[in-house]
DNA sequence: CGCCGAGTTGAACTGAATCAAGAAACGTGG
DNA sequence: CCACGTTTCTTGATTCAGTTCAACTCGGCG
């Protein structure tokens, strides 16, 4: 899906918005293992994600990796309180697969917030869809069993069930490796 | 905090869509107890509390009820996917104190978005903020102790914890009420 | 070939749920 | 303002899902 397609299914821009986006917005493919945030850095630029998979993650008091989120094809990809309020990020971000991304940087998206009242407004819909997925994700791990979280997991996100290591599928459902791995054998 | 000071803290409002949007507010006090929002029913109407305190719930498999979020004070309360998406709601609404609100309805908001950028972006910070909130919750639960997590209530929302009834804090914590007594008497 | 990271399997342990029963607080009507 | 019933909270005993720790298998790659 090309990313000016992407926009559209949020709102309909008008020619000159979406000339504007597509300026700002710039092509890069890199491979798997690219680290692209670090803990402690501020976010400067949202991705989007035309063909890959990435996760967020930071490391716990006990020194384990925990995967906070993944990003995959057709959406996108940031550390969500970093980009939008400008401050450090409590987590990392890196690439699991070879990714062929956009991005457009925090600078040219207030610029273009600022001219185009319908990219504000593609930028409002974005941050509420990325609401609605936390709140989904939010009660699938606060009141399910470790099983049903898993197949939340398929049911919502099956590319990422099948393309993400198991350990950092587990860490994101917020269970352990080896539960993880009994579940898959079928208890 | 009046609405006006609410919405300033977010974007600098004109005075011409300060206007529109305290013509299109309308304040009501409303009785502990009053149900609002039932399951099924769609969002209509955006609040925000002056004073009062509210939560979001629904009746699990077995039959129990679970509270999902809590309202309070100087903030917006609304069933963020039914309201944003204007789709039937997952959960039910009720006021747990007697309270004073205002609020603006789904239809006059789309038309302050479509007439004023400022109440665009009004509405996109808004949304973040929603979401950071969400994201920050979702971190507490998923990869804390239940003594953690009420730790971090007591530290981020320090009113719901005394103000609440017990029983509605704990399923909001993801534990049970059994639990949350022992918590609170020091295990 | 041998190493190394990723995944699997087993056994013991534990934090929190469940089940059960009683105490305290709350509100409503006489 | 008290009595009664209902709801909310506490406390104890038992159970269980999932963690932890440890050892082992498998597949890829230098």
């Amino acid at each position: 899906m090309k990313l000016q397609d992407f926009i559209q299914s949020f709102v309909d821009l008008p020619k000159e918005a979406m000339i504007d986006m597509q300026k700002a917005s710039i092509s890069i493919d890199l491979p798997k293992g690219t680290k692209f945030l670090n803990q402690g850095q501020t976010c400067k630029k949202l991705f989007y994600i035309k063909k890959g998979l990435a996760r967020s993650y930071y490391y716990n008091e006990k020194g384990k990796d925990v995967t906070v989120w993944f990003f995959s094809d057709n959406n996108v990809m940031v550390s969500v309180e970093s980009f939008f309020q400008q401050k450090p990020s409590l987590y990392y971000m890196e690439l699991l697969e070879d990714s062929r991304l956009y991005y457009i940087t925090y600078q040219d998206l207030q610029k273009l917030f600022d001219k185009h009242h319908s990219i504000e407004r593609f930028g409002r819909l974005l941050s509420t869809q990325l609401l609605t997925d936390v709140v989904g994700k939010l009660n699938a791990i606060q009141f399910q069993t470790a099983k049903e979280r898993y197949q939340f997991l398929i049911q919502k996100y099956p590319d990422i069930a099948y393309r993400a290591p198991l350990g950092h599928i587990a860490s994101y459902l917020g269970i352990t490796q080896e539960t993880l791995s009994r579940i898959r054998s079928g208890n």
